[in-house]
DNA sequence: CATGAATGAGCGTTCATTCAT
DNA sequence: TATGAATGAACGCTCATTCAT
C-alpha cells in the first residue's frame, strides 16, 4: 500500500461511492433479489455498511434508487410510442417494452408483493408512474375501438409484471402468455 | 440396519405425529406462508422441532405433502368436469377451481420461484399432477373449436398462478385478470 | 452404546446453563452493569447467545431472575425483624439489609431509572414485593410514635436506593446519608 | 469565564460556533440526556460533527463547558443566600436551588456515576465548585446550632443530586425525600 | 479551520439444524 | 423414536471517530 501515486480515494468520490453503490445494488439485486443482505451490497460496492446506509436509509430507497431511472425512461416511452404509432400497436410495443424492465429486475415483483413494510414505498412509485402512462395507451386503444374500455391500468400493470418476472425471452418478445393477455383486451 | 423385514406397525403414534404435523403445517403455511419457522410448525402440532426434522428432512418435502391431496383432488376434478360440462364451460371452471387453490396458499407461488433449492421439487410436483389435468381440457376446448391449439399447458398454468396470488377474492371468482387471460385462449 | 458411565454432558443438563447463566449474568452485571452485552453474558457462561435468548428472552426477565431470590429474602426479613425488634429497630435494621442488597448490586438502580423499556418489568418487581415489606415496618414505627406516619414506602424505598448504590461500604452499614435519611423520619 | 488567558483573536467564526455548539449540547442533553448521539449535537448546532470534535474532544469537556457557567452561577448564590438570610434558611433555600439545577440536568447524574471513563473529568468539576459552596453553607448552619457539624458536603452534595433527578416536581420545590434528609441534618 | 462522508466494530435478535437424552 | 436445549452464523442497524477535502 502507500503507493505515492493514487490520485485516488476520497474526496467528492461521494459521488463515486454513490454510483458504486447503485451499481453494485444493481448487481446484487439480480444475483440474489432485492432483499440480499446489506452487507453484502456494501461489499460489493467496496464499502463500508454506514456508507450504503448513509445513502440509502433504508432498502425501499435503494430499491427505487436503482430502478427509478429506466421507469421514468419506460414511463416516458408511452408518449413517444403513441405519437409514432397506431393505438393499439403503441400499446403493445410499450408492454413489450414494459415486459423487458421487469424480466431483468429480478425479484422486484417478488419485493413489490412482499408484504414487507421496507418495501412499502415501492408500489406508489411503480404504479404512479407507469400506471399513467399506461392509462394514456389504454384510452387511445380503447377510444379507437381496438380494445375494451374497462381496462383498470393498474392492475394490467400488475398482472403484465406478475406474468413477465419469468422467462427473461432472451429475444425481448413479451412471452406467449402476456401475449394472451394483450388478445384478451381486444374488443370482439 | 435396513432389515428387509416389517412391512407392519408404522407406530400408530408416529402416523399421529405425521398427522398433526401435516394439520399444523397446513395451518401454518396459511398464517405465515410457506417460509414460517420450523419451530412455529413443530409447536402448533404439539412435537418438537427434531420431530418435524425426522418426518421432512427438507421444506419442500414438507410442503409438498402438505398440498399433495388438494393437488390430487384439484386433478381429479378435471375429468369429472369434462364430464359433465362442455369442454370450454369445464374449462373455465376448472381454472376457477385452481385459482381458488392458489389464492388459498398464501406464499406458495413465492416459493416456488424463490429460487431456493429448498423448494426444487416443488413444481415438478405441480406440473406433473396439474399439467396433465390441464392438457386433458385444453385438449378437448381446442378439439370442439372453442379455442387455440397452441397453448402450453404448464406455461398457462404457471400464467394463472402468478395472476391468482393476489386478490384472494372472497367469491372465489378468477380475478379480472385471469378472465383476460381466458378471453385470449379463445378462438377469434 | 448406551455406554454405562458418562453422567457428564447435556441431559438436564438445561438447569447447568440456567445456573450457569445466573451466575455469569451476577458476574457481568456487576462487572459492567446491567445492560452489558448480552455476548458478553452468554460467554462468560459458557453458552451460544441463543441459550441466554431461549432462557431470557428479554433483559427485564434476566434481570428480575437474577435478582429476584435475594429481593424475597429481603421482602421476608421484614416479619422476622418485626417479630424480634421494636419497631423503629426493626426498620432500621431493615434499611440496612436493604442498603446492602442495592449497594451489591451494581447498576441495578441505573436500570431502574435507565427508562430503558427493556427494564419496565424491573420496578414493579421491586416495589411490588419490598413496598409491602416497608409499609408494614413504617406502619408499626408509625403505630409506635417513632415516626412520622406521611411517609409513602415507595418513595422512601426508592430514595434509599438512591443513596445506597454508592460507596459499598465493607461493613454493609448504611452510609451516613441514609442515617441522615432516617433521623429526618424521626418524630420531633 | 475570565481566564487570564488569550488576549488574542479567537477568530470571531470560531468562537460564534463554539456557543453554538454549547447552546444545541445544552438543549439536546435536556431532551436526550448526556449521552446523546455526537451528531444530534453537531446537527443542532448546525455545524459538522468534525467541528464538534476540534472543540471538544470528547464527551466530559462537552459536558463539563456545557454545565459550567450554572454551576458557577449556582455556587456564587452560596454567599448571596447567606447574606441575606439566616443560616439554615440559606442553605434549605441553595439546596432547593441545586435540586433545581440537577432536576433540569437530564442524564447529568446519570453520566456521573456511569464509570463510564468519558466522564471521569466531571465528578471533580462540580464537587470542585459546589463543594466549597456548600460547605460554607454547612459551616454557618452548624456555627449557628441549628444542624450538626459532621456533616460532609461532597457526601451532601452527591446524596442530594441522587435524590433530585427524580421528579422534576414543576413547582421547582425539593421532593419529599430531599426535605427529609434536611430535617436529618438539625440538631436534635 | 470546518466539513461530513466513510468506516467498521458492535449490538440485539432470529432461526435452521444438530444431537444428547 | 421423540424431544427440545443448544449452537452460532447471519442480519439489520447505529454511532464514535477519523480524515481527505
Amino acid at each position: 500500500m502507500t503507493l505515492p501515486t493514487e490520485p485516488r480515494k476520497v474526496r467528492a468520490d461521494a459521488r463515486q461511492n454513490l454510483d458504486a453503490l447503485l451499481t453494485a445494488a444493481r448487481t446484487v439485486f439480480a444475483r440474489s433479489g432485492v432483499d440480499a443482505p446489506a452487507r453484502e451490497i456494501a461489499t460489493e460496492a467496496g464499502v463500508g455498511v454506514g456508507t450504503l446506509y448513509r445513502h440509502f436509509p433504508n432498502r425501499a430507497e435503494l430499491v427505487a434508487a436503482v430502478f427509478t431511472s429506466e421507469i421514468d425512461a419506460t414511463a416516458a416511452a408511452a408518449a413517444e410510442l403513441l405519437a409514432e404509432h397506431p393505438p393499439k400497436e403503441a400499446l403493445d410495443l410499450w408492454i413489450t417494452r414494459f415486459t423487458r424492465f421487469v424480466a431483468t429486475k429480478q425479484g422486484l415483483s417478488d419485493a413489490l408483493r412482499s408484504g414487507d413494510p421496507a418495501f412499502d414505498a415501492l408500489p406508489a412509485l411503480l404504479m404512479g408512474k407507469l400506471g399513467p402512462a399506461l392509462a394514456s395507451l389504454l384510452d387511445a386503444a380503447a377510444a379507437s375501438g381496438d380494445i375494451r374500455d374497462d381496462v383498470d391500468p393498474l392492475e394490467l400493470l400488475q398482472a403484465v409484471g406478475d406474468l413477465s418476472h419469468r422467462a427473461p425471452s432472451p429475444d425481448g418478445t413479451p412471452n406467449p402468455m402476456v401475449r394472451l393477455l394483450l388478445d384478451g383486451l381486444r374488443t370482439r
